[in-house]
DNA sequence: AACCAGGAGACAT
DNA sequence: ATGTCTCATGGT
């Protein structure tokens, strides 16, 4: 149905439109990891408040999340929303990080070993996994999020019931044959997002102002 | 003042 | 396998 040379075309617009990214926000691997999980249905301006919470009393740390007593943590993470679950995920997270001897034994696997192992967490879903792999340990994954089904669903390139792994399939076969993946997954994630400013605010969306920088509908 | 935000898990059907 | 509910603050 789609081509892969529309799937470039959209990219090419969106970066001409943009320009890069510098995604992910976040200093340090294990920075973007807290983000990933923090920004589950959550607006990054509000995940940004709970990262500075952290930092503030030296707990972004994996160490120092697991040694914090959750009701602490979600104290910290107040701003963020759902604190209570996040503290809890975050906790689940960092006590597998641990375990599993933190970034660098982990880059050590291959990606779908650890992609499986990263799912194993509670609170870890697809799109946190994938997150985590793209941005964090540079796999050539491409995140699917609401914004990406909303997008190419309004373009008719893919129906709005298509299941996450179906997506994902879907994504990296088309753009299989590029190359530096990891680059363009990396930049075309984040420009969809940020592409999801000018979303078309009317309901039902039209069809085809998806991709204009400013929306005139 | 409703509505939504860079989802995921528990639970019922 | 597929729906429905819950989690919660902050910005429009």
């Amino acid at each position: 149905m789609s081509t892969p040379k529309k799937f470039m075309q959209v990219f090419d617009r969106l970066y001409a439109a943009y320009g890069p990214q510098q995604w992910w926000p976040g200093d340090t691997p294990f920075e973007i990891m807290v983000g990933a999980v923090l920004t589950q249905n959550t607006s990054w301006t509000n995940v940004v408040k709970g990262i500075e919470n952290l930092k503030a009393n030296q707990a972004l740390d994996p160490q120092a999340i697991v040694d914090t007593h959750a009701k602490r943590l979600a104290k910290w993470l107040t701003p963020v929303g759902y604190f209570n679950v996040k503290a809890r995920r975050l906790k689940n997270y960092c006590t597998w990080y641990l375990h599993a001897g933190q970034f660098e034994e982990l880059a050590k696997q291959d990606t779908h070993t650890l992609r499986e192992s990263l799912l194993s967490v509670n609170g870890v879903g697809p799109e946190t996994a994938d997150d985590i792999l793209l941005y964090a340990f540079d796999r050539p994954v491409f995140v699917i999020d609401a914004y990406t089904r909303r997008l190419f669903s309004r373009l008719a390139y893919v129906s709005e019931a298509e299941k996450y792994e179906s997506l994902r399939a879907s994504f990296e076969n088309k753009l299989q044959k590029q190359n530096d993946k990891v680059r363009l997954f990396n930049e075309y994630h984040a420009l969809i997002v940020n592409h999801a400013k000018y979303f078309c605010k009317t309901k039902p969306a039209c069809e085809h102002c998806c991709l204009k920088t400013q929306c005139q509908y």
